[in-house]
DNA sequence: TTGAAAGCGCTAACAG
DNA sequence: CTGTTAGCGCTTTCAA
């Protein structure tokens, strides 16, 4: 059996109160008794029991993390920002994957919170109010992260969507682009975040004189879906003189430049593709691809941040954070 | 304060033992008993606290999973595994990135050991049998997983690294490529797995008429060292006439490819490029990459599951484990 | 400055 | 079939 806190005090001739003393800095140890424990923790390799630390403390130092699947390199990457400043505060994260399946969230909270965790975040792609509010009644700080949809009045870290995309698109307004096409993804829900892509898109539009804007709906937000979607896409840039296509998404840009590889349309010569996002391969395929950067590990970073600061009565700043966005000038766009 | 077990028993108008017994169908309860109590467990949401059911246990229900960063996709998809099959054996996992810092893997190690955790999958990127011997010493089950080094004697479990190059080279073979270049990596480590590849790509070589082998080693395995070797691996294409170049890592392949595109080298026309590994990106990027795969999924979930087994005293397969490799025909590959 | 003792929530003998 | 009780390893009053 592992050394437990009496062996250190028996070895050490002291109580276990001293002990305890000892390793927490809670209170006066004298010098020698203090030395003669850290002596025998040193000797005996003492390591305290973290779980029967807990059990008293009620606190677990474990923050949980119900994500949709590690596979997604957006996810990776906020999980990396989580992960890295828990750590710094001592907090270790349990993962959990869901793979969208909303029954599977749920259970996963309920299964995180019979493990004491302190907080969680959810890493969600669909709206599911259900499953917030089992969260909400644990009455532990918890931060909804959701690169699609709509986190209305709950605790998260964003982006400035409609910002980012006028921004984008002004990007492709002062490379000379005059027909641009706008692929967004056709969910009927109303809190989709495309609502305000839109509308950042359409008001630099309107901004400039002389531009035509065009929107088209993809079946998903997946490479699959961007790669499908290429044929109508195509046929819509040859009707309308369209010269860029802004893809609401990395993943669905990349499915359109592949389709685009695979059909012999050269991107950006014959026609430019943006993204939104800056995933991994953004800067790694070629063309490298132009996109609007969110800061994935920054919020990640940061909704973790958030967490640690209500479990240590810090202030707290409002509820919605939102974080900068940077365009990634690359190759895939071209003047024209 | 959250409700105990002895909230349910008094509501349920039976003992703490009772209420035990029915939430872990540890002895038999009368059919009213553990009515009354399954009621009282609704009505007041009741959720046993696992952290003092570990404490009494001696089982947290935690597998430790230090690995080296899940922004590397292949560690990403490992990962995936673990946590999947782990599920299903109501296991949960603590993850901690070591960026490959063999300090913070041992100091990892440790926190993850007062967590109580009962198993730990070490994925590591460099040998370092300091942590080992320190994991070792926990005497609890533990799986080492390492892309590049050999793990020598430790549970582990891998593909057959020899037979991978050489079937990946008897392909190219068959493609009808007659002078091929192996791209290793040049570390001096003894224990690397370079060491079985590049016998497997001879072997195969020798096995075949009028073919010639070239070795180049690059100094890393990733993306940037992929692209930085480009020129010197372009100017002894030329110089030797080399039709393909099989690259040790998908990264180093997908570097190189980058290079070609960036100085209008032709894959596969003027060159066949093939990889190692079959991370996400080689299916996505353009033209897609030729490559060995390497169940990483697989390998995860197999190394979780010897843990579990472990842990269930189910007999365990020999130490280490291999898992078929497929070849995965795609376009960086020509027939020549 | 120190030790004794209570107790965190739960499981597992043990006795009935 | 059920209740009582003794811990699991630790923190934290409370007295001394």
């Amino acid at each position: 059996m592992s050394v437990t806190i009496k062996d250190v005090a028996k070895l050490a001739n002291v109580s276990i109160s001293t002990v305890s003393r000892v390793i927490n800095n809670s209170k006066p140890v004298s010098r020698e008794a203090r030395q003669r424990v850290l002596d025998a923790i040193e000797e005996l390799g003492y390591k305290p029991n973290q779980v029967a630390r807990s059990l008293v403390t009620r606190r677990s130092n474990l923050i949980g993390v119900i994500i949709t699947d590690i596979g997604n390199s957006y996810v990776a990457e906020m999980v990396r920002g989580v992960e890295e400043v828990g750590r710094m505060y001592k907090y270790d994260i349990v993962l959990s994957s869901s793979y969208g399946n909303p029954n599977t969230e749920k259970k996963f909270a309920q299964l995180l919170m019979s493990k004491q965790v302190e907080g969680i975040i959810l890493v969600s792609e669909k709206p599911n109010w259900d499953v917030i509010e089992e969260i909400e009644g644990y009455k532990i700080p918890f931060v909804y992260l959701n690169r699609y949809y709509d986190s209305l009045d709950k605790p998260t870290v964003s982006i400035d969507n409609y910002e980012a995309a006028f921004e984008m698109t002004k990007y492709l307004l002062s490379l000379g682009h005059k027909n641009i096409l706008y692929v967004t993804n056709n969910e009927d829900n109303e809190t989709s975040l495309e609502k305000f892509k839109i509308d950042g898109y359409i008001k630099a539009l309107e901004d400039t004189e002389g531009v035509k804007g065009h929107v088209y709906s993809s079946s998903g937000f997946g490479i699959e879906d961007g790669y499908n979607m290429g044929e109508e896409v195509a046929k819509l840039i040859k009707e309308n003189d369209i010269t860029a296509v802004f893809c609401c998404q990395d993943e669905l840009a990349i499915g359109f430049l592949n389709y685009c590889y695979d059909n012999g349309i050269k991107v950006p010569h014959d026609i430019s593709v943006c993204g939104y996002g800056d995933t991994k391969i953004a800067s790694i395929y070629r063309p490298r691809l132009t996109t609007v950067k969110e800061p994935y590990y920054d919020i990640g970073a940061v909704a973790i941040r958030r967490i640690i600061k209500i479990l240590k009565n810090e202030e707290v700043e409002k509820e919605h954070i939102y974080l900068p966005i940077r365009i990634m000038e690359r190759e895939s766009c071209r003047k024209v």
